[in-house]
DNA sequence: ACGATATGAATGAATG
DNA sequence: CATTCATTCATATCGT
C-alpha cells in the first residue's frame, strides 16, 4: 500500500484450492483469506473511483458475491478489507505529517515517496462520490416492524436481511470533510508530548539492551 | 532477534542519505529503511526503559523527528519497529513458556505453530462460509454445538440464511462452485442500489491505485 | 557465493 | 473508528 513499490502481494497461490480442506483434517494451511489480485483490483477501485469507503450489509454483499467471481471470500473480508484499508490510510497520515508548515526548505530524499499516485485522489479523494450519492438510498430505512432485531451490532452483511442498523452509507457521505486537515497540528496529538522527557539520548549507557 | 548483538558497524558511513542506493526517483525499488545503531539504541531506551510499546501518533512523529538527527527516518519506521518488537518479543516469549510438546526435534525455530495462548478469542467459529474446510457441514450453524463458546459478541457473520433465499454463504460453500449463480445479485436486494454501476472490472487498468 | 537469520513492511482479523 | 495482535512476505546482513 505504500508508495512504495515493491508491493508484491502475498497470495502466493491464487489458491482456490481452498477448498482443499475437502478432506479432512489437515491443516488448514492458509487460514485467513488472501485476495487474489483481480480482488484486490476491485476493490481499490471500489474504494478509490467509487468512493466506497464503509459499505452496509448490502452492499458488502453484493461486493462479496460479486468477487467470488474470482476467488474464495466471505461478507466479513469485505467489510475488513474496507475497514483496513480506511483505517490505514488516516493512521498513516497521522504520524506522516512532518513539518507543519510546507516550509520544506531544505528537500530531504524522503519527501519523494509521500505520495505519488494520481493527483487526483489524493486528499479528499473521494470527490467521487458519484456512487455513494446515487446508490445508497438502502432500503434499510426500515425495519421490518420486528421491531428490535436484536441483532444489535449491524454486522449482519452475509445476512439476508439488510437490517437498519448498518450505517455505512450515510456515515460515508461524510467524507469529503478533511479538507483541512492537514495543517499542522493533528486533532491526534494527544496531551502527551514528550516520550522524551530528558535526553535520553544523552543518557549514553545501557549499551546492553536486547 | 536481539540477541544479535553486532550491530555494529553496519553503517559504514552514518549515511544519511538513507543509503539507498543512489537515487533512487528513479528506481526507488524497495529500499528499506535500515536503522543506524543511534536510532535502534534510542528506539530501545524508549522500549526498556521508558516502556513505550504502542506510541501513538503524537508520539510517533516525535520520536521519528528525534531520530531523523541520526538518520533518514520516517513515521512509519517508528511505528513499524514497536509493532514489530513487541510482537517478536511476544512471539518468543510463546515458545520458551508453552511448549507443551516439545518434540521439536529439528524443527527451525520458525516452524512453531502456535496456538493461542490466553489473549482473546480464538473462535474460529466462522466455519466460513466457504466451507470448503470441512466438508460441507452446511449446516449452517455456527458453533458446533460445542456448548458455550460464548459468542462474545453478537456479531454474526454470516448468518445463516433465513428463509430460503440465496443466501450467499451457504450456496458458496461448496468450494468455488457457484460461479453461474450469481448474476442477478440477490433476490433480497429488491430495489437496490447496486455498488457496480456499471462494469467497473471491465475497467480494467488502473493498477496504479494505491 | 549461499543459506540462515534478523527484521522491516504489509495486511487480515479482532477488540474496544 | 482507533488500536492491537498475529502472520506472512521480502530483504538486508552475517556466518561459514
Amino acid at each position: 500500500m505504500e508508495p512504495q513499490q515493491q508491493q508484491n502481494q502475498q497470495h502466493p497461490n491464487e489458491d482456490n484450492n481452498g477448498g482443499a480442506k475437502g478432506n479432512f483434517i489437515c491443516r488448514q494451511t492458509s487460514t485467513r483469506w488472501t485476495p487474489t489480485t483481480d480482488q484486490i483490483r476491485i476493490l481499490k477501485e471500489l474504494y478509490y473511483i467509487k468512493g466506497v469507503r464503509s459499505p452496509n450489509g448490502a452492499e458488502i454483499q453484493q461486493i462479496s458475491t460479486r468477487l467470488r467471481k474470482y476467488g474464495k471470500i466471505e461478507g466479513k473480508n469485505v467489510f475488513y478489507w474496507f475497514q483496513n484499508h480506511k483505517a490505514r490510510e488516516r493512521q498513516k497520515k497521522r504520524f506522516t505529517n512532518d513539518v507543519p508548515t510546507q516550509q520544506r526548505t531544505t528537500l530531504k530524499p524522503e519527501d519523494y515517496y509521500s505520495y505519488k499516485y494520481s493527483s487526483s485522489n489524493n486528499n479528499p479523494g473521494f470527490s467521487s462520490a458519484s456512487s455513494n450519492a446515487g446508490a445508497v438510498t438502502v432500503g434499510q430505512t426500515d425495519n421490518y416492524g420486528y421491531g428490535s432485531v436484536n441483532m444489535q451490532e449491524k454486522k449482519n452483511w452475509e445476512c439476508s436481511v439488510p437490517a437498519g442498523g448498518s450505517n455505512g452509507a450515510e456515515g460515508e457521505s461524510m467524507s469529503n470533510i478533511n479538507y483541512g486537515s492537514r495543517l499542522g497540528i493533528n486533532p491526534y496529538s494527544s496531551s502527551s508530548y514528550t516520550v522524551f522527557d530528558q535526553d535520553l539520548e544523552a543518557a549514553e549507557k545501557i549499551e546492553t539492551l536486547p
